[in-house]
DNA sequence: GAGAATACTGGACATATGTCCAGCAATCCT
DNA sequence: AGGATTGCTGGACATATGTCCAGTATTCTC
């Protein structure tokens, strides 16, 4: 029965979320209130009431601040592990040892929780032409690839992005970038992953010191 | 000049802990007193001045449960509202409305909790060059740029992500596409937010059916 | 076209909550 | 011995905060 939020509700829920990350505690009411800039505490009081009827909020009634968006206990924090160098064999073995995890929701990647995901550190410039670069971290999923995918596949023991095509039925690697060839597989065609997301991180974001 | 809790002191910063995991926000003063089952509030209150006093705590006086356990930035997934279209006089106006949130992790985007961050879905080729594509989300924090930075700056009232630059002590905006000219600001140059991270999920990654 | 839901304004009230003052006993420091 | 710190009791106050009532306008729904 728990229905959707308004559009106007859902900024609502977004504020709480943001303002509860940002300060480590929910908002009061009248915080909302002058964030949105209501005349009234009732304006923001009201949205509650009707967040709460959607089974989209949770309230303790007469106490400060308790307030708790639903559904953002499930809102699971999906680990994704970084393997900066993948080893032939992959991902039968469990040998592998993350280089550390990115973390990030299900579905802001879209990702199915059956799925096996996994990240990797690009290197190189093969990848330029589809404007992924070198230290771009870019995320798969363990399935068969289609036709214009990028995927991370296994050559000669390293392991590169390239994108994956497929004319007269048969599947080949291309780089996007000119200074490489095609790859013909001669036998078989390991494909490690297929890219779904990409996180980047410039290394150049220099900060100002803190005050 | 910070020292080490008494053994009641730990107490307290652990139950307050403990409150927050479990219910979502910190305790109120008179929470405390009655969980320890003190008889006044003030026992609970002279802890947590001595506890702020140690800078084991920081308190917000006047605000309801403002506790906040130092050094207890935990991995926590901060919701970074997506902007679709950020307003002239932004930030000072309150009226953006968020199309949305995006949930990372502080580490992975090496955010500071102080820092107001939001994130833009870029629109347009301007960026190509530094390899920002139409429909990846660029999360950037509200500060001063740097020389280089990759900025989104206010341009006669639309939102643009451009490279910031500093010639002869004068900044100027440069677009990654030689399509488009320097742009060297007439009066005042609004700089909106400076790139710290960026989030792309391709449209392609087509998906067979799920079974 | 009636009714419900949404999205507010405006004012008011009860209490939840942070804070302050005065005081007491025990412990630690020097 | 004396002062500072800790750890409380007891009472009180100001306000921060949740909540309620009445009313208006708009949009959606059937």
């Amino acid at each position: 029965m728990s229905s959707n939020p308004t559009a106007r509700q859902k900024q609502i829920l977004d504020y709480i979320r943001r303002h509860r990350t940002r300060h480590g505690l929910p908002p009061t009411v009248r915080e909302i209130q002058n964030h949105f800039g209501f005349a009234s505490p009732n304006a923001a009081a009201s949205h509650l009431r009707a967040l709460e009827k959607k089974k989209l909020l949770q309230r303790e009634p007469g106490s400060a601040r308790a307030l708790r968006v639903m559904g953002d206990d499930r809102k699971e924090v999906t680990a994704i592990p970084i393997y900066g160098d993948i080893p032939a064999g992959f991902p039968d073995t469990r040998e592998q040892r993350p280089d550390g995890c990115v973390y990030a929701d299900l579905d802001s990647l879209d990702i199915r929780r059956t799925a096996r995901t996994f990240a990797v550190r690009v290197r190189g410039d093969s990848m330029t032409g589809a404007h992924i670069v070198d230290g771009d971290l870019v995320v798969l999923e363990l399935r068969e690839p289609n036709h214009g995918n990028i995927v991370a596949a296994l050559i000669d023991g390293e392991t590169t992005l390239k994108r994956y095509l497929v004319r007269n039925r048969r599947p080949f690697l291309r780089a996007e970038n000119p200074k490489y060839p095609d790859l013909i597989p001669a036998h078989e065609l390991v494909i490690q992953g297929v890219m779904i997301a990409l996180f980047r991180k410039p290394k150049d974001a220099g900060r100002p010191i803190e005050p």
